[in-house]
DNA sequence: GAGTGGTCTAGACCACGAG
DNA sequence: TCGTGGTCTAGACCACTCA
């Protein structure tokens, strides 16, 4: 099943990655250009291009048009905590993520009437909060929330961090779900978080309802897939325990 | 920020969506082959590849070397249901899934030893079964489950359903930590599960801990992003709320 | 304007699958 | 053997970035 003969772009990307990571090209550092690699691999441009394409879609490699390919710093992988009610979304290791946020008002439709469980033809306002996350100058993921309007706070300012909510003044959650599903960004996903389109992202839905069984927040998380994954932690009580048979 | 001029990839790409969508390609219908369709949108083959490609990424189409490029049957997602406890792993909507299953012992290394909580010095008996859903006669997703040895059934037969693996006969487990990314498959798992090299796989690590805080079950599993995802529901308990702050 | 990556061409030759 | 996809070439021309 193995191929007998590697491809040239598999040896290349291979060599590529093997002086990444021994660290004779530099985080941080541009690579010679691609027709300089082409002519020292001895390959032609697009033979060369799939190579730095694979890098790319492990996230190693980050093409800027005009400038180049660059090295990417290994990346802080951050871990989503899931389970709705524990305090920080983000469990973030070492620095914390910059987050700059945008509020719309605009009406509930299709997917969003769906998850927010209300008749498409009688439209919900809905406040959308939309966060991109920085780490340090470039994105690092995307999210955005909904909230049904009457619901949200009537200031909206830029807040610092994703789990600040509006949760405070809301009947008390009762059930969170959480949809999580692997895919390729879309182009604009893509272009906003300036990633390959090839780099796998994690969609995260939640849906969060409260005791009266009133969807009170949906939100989209966009994250990708070489910096962030998530956590599930569940710990069984004595009578799911004995419920299991 | 959106091209202006959409390239002749994208355009091939989204006739062909369009053609597939409207059923003008059948489900299991084999298109015209590559040559055909380059001649047909009057560009140059690897053109059109890379057209192919795109939708091969959305697994909307199939290629097979030396047959052809196939339209996919439309997927029952399938939902992978976390939180642990709690009777079946699978959702399955409608037709349940086949499973196969082999058994093989081994010792703990590296990642396994880590996920085991062992030491890597001191290797563990492990017993391995790796199981390949089926969805009809093709390859759905992925499992490797690892037990530790002593708490492996004496008998290793094949098993009709993943939620029916060693859970009788060990203490009760008291928490499951299932972590979820999103990357590019590797090699061996397009190969084995069938899919082409770029659609992203959801990659869940389950590691199940008892009463006693011991390991007592890791899981690997591979979930095309086209076919599954995973839910997570949480139900928030009174205490959780009035602790949330 | 110089240098970079982005897209595309019009072929060539190889590897696989089925008859 | 024949038709298919898989890989690759050696350019061309366009679009973007920066000085």
């Amino acid at each position: 099943m193995i191929r007998a003969v590697p491809s040239r772009r598999d040896t290349i990307a291979d060599d590529l990655r093997h002086q990444i990571s021994t660290g004779n090209f530099q985080a941080g550092e541009r690579l010679p250009s691609e027709a300089e690699l082409a002519t020292h691999y001895a390959v032609s441009t697009p033979t060369l291009r799939s190579a730095l394409a694979l890098l790319q879609g492990e996230g190693l490699v980050e093409k800027i048009h005009g400038r180049g390919n660059f090295v990417r710093r290994p990346y802080r992988k951050i871990t989503y905590t899931g389970g709705g009610g524990e305090a920080p979304t983000w469990a973030t290791p070492s620095a914390p993520l910059h987050m700059t946020a945008r509020t719309t008002n605009l009406e509930a439709y299709g997917l969003l009437a769906a998850l927010l469980d209300v008749p498409p033809r009688s439209p919900l306002r809905l406040t959308e909060v939309l966060y991109i996350a920085h780490e340090g100058k470039s994105p690092h993921s995307l999210a955005r929330i909904y909230v049904p309007h009457d619901l949200a706070p009537a200031d909206s300012p830029v807040r610092g961090e994703i789990a600040a909510r509006a949760a405070d003044l809301r009947p008390p959650l009762a059930e969170v779900q959480e949809r999580l599903s692997a895919r390729l960004p879309t182009q604009e996903e893509a272009t906003v978080l300036r990633i390959a389109a090839s780099l796998a992202v994690l969609s995260l839905t939640r849906v969060a309802t409260d005791v009266t069984g009133r969807v009170v927040e949906a939100a989209l998380l966009v994250l990708p897939g070489d910096r962030a994954d998530a956590l599930f932690t569940t710990r069984l009580t004595t009578e799911e325990r004995s419920s299991k048979e």
